[in-house]
DNA sequence: GTACATGCAAATTATTTGCAACAGG
DNA sequence: CCTGTTGCAAATAATTTGCATGTAC
């Protein structure tokens, strides 16, 4: 991993963003951070993002890349996406009602109506040649 | 619903989208729908993918909006996003391995690190508010 | 002092939209 | 015909990048 400084900006992002629990876009961080740091650019808060989440000090919430994809199967279903290919396939595991009967047990104040989940990991090609 | 129709560029996106299971973007439906249609406008690839989305014939694999969005934890942990409001709460439950166990029991061909869930429906606030 | 970072603006990428012409039912 | 749909191009939206300058260590 390469070195990185401390830097007044890459703090603040930081701080800003531990300060929340909403889960906050670029552009939101952007505009808090601008109020302490008023020529600040969104440039900085993409890279100090890009830089914050190499280390693993923060996430960015999952997404398969940044187009959309579409199934020609409009049910719910599971997906495995292989993280050195890039490749969506499908699961033929039904869906586990009792996954989300769990969820709802815990989360009384809410309604659960479902959950999206996609499994990761390496397909049987990429896997082969490790 | 309000009403469609069935143009010759609908269908052959529809039959593209069903020939392959490569989950593919927008652009990757257009190129192939493009070798049948010359002139045919990615613009009206993504109009049809939304009418057919709308109509429940296919889905788009589901991602959180169109941003990003961080999170200062980099543990993985379950989040609730209301479908409603948009808002994106984390969720106590522990990581269920069992998920993944279950999941890596039926693919034996692949190696699977771990899963991406999230549960979605009605927040607190947007629940009393119905 | 050196190289990582920044601010700014321009460039990319993904998607959406206005509009006049077209075509399915 | 009537209105949903198309092709085209321009507009947005989200993110990335080039470059000269700045600053952490």
């Amino acid at each position: 991993m390469a070195k990185t400084r401390n830097t007044k900006q890459r703090q603040l992002i930081l701080d800003e963003l531990r300060s929340t629990k909403s889960h906050p876009c670029a552009e939101w961080l952007y505009q808090r951070v601008k109020a302490k740091m008023p020529n600040i650019s969104l440039g900085t808060v993409y890279r100090n993002l890009a830089v914050l989440k190499e280390q693993e000090i923060i996430q960015e919430l999952p997404r398969a890349g940044s187009q959309s994809r579409y199934d020609s199967n409009p049910n719910p279903h599971y997906h495995f996406f292989c993280l050195e290919c890039g490749r969506i396939d499908d699961i033929e595991e039904p869906y586990l009602e009792k996954v989300n009967s769990e969820i709802t047990g815990k989360l009384t104040e809410y309604v659960v109506l479902g959950h999206f989940t996609e499994f990761y990991g390496l397909c049987p090609q990429c896997k082969k040649s490790k």
